[in-house]
DNA sequence: GATGAATGAGGATTCATTCAT
DNA sequence: TATGAATGAATCCTCATTCAT
């Protein structure tokens, strides 16, 4: 009828995607405690009393953001590793996938290492969706590393427990370049890992 | 329980001690936030208004613990490794002292992983002294690797990088006893990390 | 009395208003130290958390109310001191407008004459907005001193001094009427001052 | 026995003066809010726990120096008006002393404007001596007055209010002190108001 | 649905006072 | 008598959450 768009208000699930994305500016911003919830209803451009429409409490906020992400990455890191043909490869996309998904989204980066980590050791169990997606980042790598090893492509090791590895370096390089906040680290503290991890695993 | 409060005959040293303890206890029990400091005083058997007298403030009260806790260690890591003969059993001892310091005190292993690192990335250096001591330590492994590099004993790898490898996965180590929160996880992880290291190093 | 609380609809300014108000009946009754901030909410038959949607702290709360009844008392001190035709009458209008007021305002006698009188001698400013406020209300009764003198109706005094004096002698009427608090002190003393100083500064 | 005195401790009175005059400064200073027990002990160079050796609380060290002070003035003003010819010089006499009183000790001027007035007024009787001391002032020169008008020196008006009078202007002038903390105001103003009151009061 | 004014539980810190030495 | 370590009551302010509009 008329040539201006019905202007809809933007959907349930837009707005709620709105939300999480200006909650995760802010908590990245101001971390987690230092952040009050009307500092997130005004980066979204929308009322405090809204956010309550869309999430029960603070932290389910917080909580869904960091999901939102992990999903993402888990998606982003298991096509990359799909398309690897060897372990090596894929170990290495392993890493890449989530340094690069990290450097793109500081934001992300700072509150998963920053806090969530935190909550996850205070005894509540934060999320059990949160838990079994980082769960099935280890297992991808494991799975893999079983193939391997059973074609004989890499050293008879527990895969379970190289995958664990795998794992607790990658999140140390991604610490790392948290720490140095700033001064961008070179690609060459990666291409290190995952050489020692590559030599540490070969026959 | 008693109308008349104890009103203990502890030197300062002593009752400073004896707060620190309970913060330990109590942090390590609730985390920083959810602590009061009433908290801490009840753990430590003396009024609220006395843990003022011995710090200025509840974060001081933290970082007084974690600072204590993390010179202790230092040492204690210090002492295992000059007694290292070689590159491999230093990074062995490296690694065990932590992991047994760590076993021995649940508290700081909680308190110092889910609290301080976030308190790390949040931007805050929050404490110079613990900085210090924290690049002390890979400093410690990093000179050993250079010597050992030096000696022909090592692949000629950067030290610094391989320090800060070996710090990454000691940190995943701990933290995936936190995680496991209970059922014990036992050597085999930390052999098996150990081993890819070596691995990962020898010529 | 009541869980369902009122949630009364009174504009912004009604309800900043309304808790100047009960803070004025508080700390006049307690005095500032005395009073808590809930106190006031209380009064105001609010939420504690509200006084803090409406002033920055208790403080401001305190210098607010003093500031709004400084404003009014200089208006109507204005008002009637412009309609006097000798400045016989405008000293004695000066004088009548301020007891008058505070007759009708016990509250804002006590804690204008009890506090802020300290409160300005301690140093801090206090309020910038205050302090003009009362140099105004000497420079106006100095103004009409001068005038006065210009004409050859009165002595040839320093108008300043003058009115200095008069400021003097009607604060100093208003103590003595908290001071008695309860007995009313008739109109004599009043009278009786401003026939002195009409007598002093006659020709 | 020996030439060196025994140094005898001070005598409980002297002790109990020495924490007045450490009291006055530091009161002078920081206010009474502000001055903490230890403060005052520190000042007068013993323990914290003294102080109330001597007396019951920090509010009775505060009313006894102002105590002190006021009998002090007393007996100076006292002395001085007995000196005094006539009215007029009395009168000086009264105001001169505590000006220069007043200048003298700043402390005091500080202290008994800024808080023992506002303590007046906050409805508790603060001091019965204090009252009787600032009653007695006023009916000295009540007195004097009522004596002169008896004798037809002066206009025949009632000696009470006048002495009110004139309290309410010397106590405007010690207050103008003050509010210009610094720039000493000249004896212009002392004598614009002796002036004015004589000239209100001569036949 | 959207809003934001209102709420009040919650906590770090201060300091007058006590009392064992 | 002198001390100062210990105490805990007291209070301002924040902010997650609710709900009338």
């Amino acid at each position: 009828m008329s040539g201006i768009p019905p202007r809809r208000k933007e959907s349930g699930e837009q707005r709620r995607s709105a939300i999480l994305n200006a909650a995760r500016r802010v908590f990245a911003l101001k971390g987690y405690a230092n952040t009050v919830v009307e500092d997130i209803a005004v980066e979204a451009g929308i009322g405090k009393g809204t956010v309550y429409l869309y999430f029960p409490s603070k932290e389910q906020v917080y909580l869904a953001a960091l999901l939102e992400d992990a999903r993402t990455l888990d998606c982003e890191s298991r096509r990359a590793m799909t398309e690897a043909r060897t372990w090596q490869e894929a170990l290495r996309a392993y890493v890449e996938v989530r340094l690069r998904y990290f450097d793109q989204h500081q934001d992300f980066l700072r509150i998963y290492m920053t806090e969530f980590r935190g909550m996850c050791m205070q005894g509540k169990p934060v999320s059990a969706d949160l838990y079994r997606l980082a769960e099935a980042g280890e297992a991808q790598i494991a799975q893999i590393f079983a193939a391997a090893a059973a074609r004989g492509e890499m050293r008879d090791v527990d895969p379970e427990l190289a995958a664990l590895t795998v794992s607790d370096l990658t999140r140390g390089l991604m610490e790392r370049r948290l720490r140095t906040w700033g001064r961008t680290v070179g690609q060459a503290d990666a291409e290190f890992a995952v050489e020692m991890m590559c030599r540490a695993l070969e026959r």
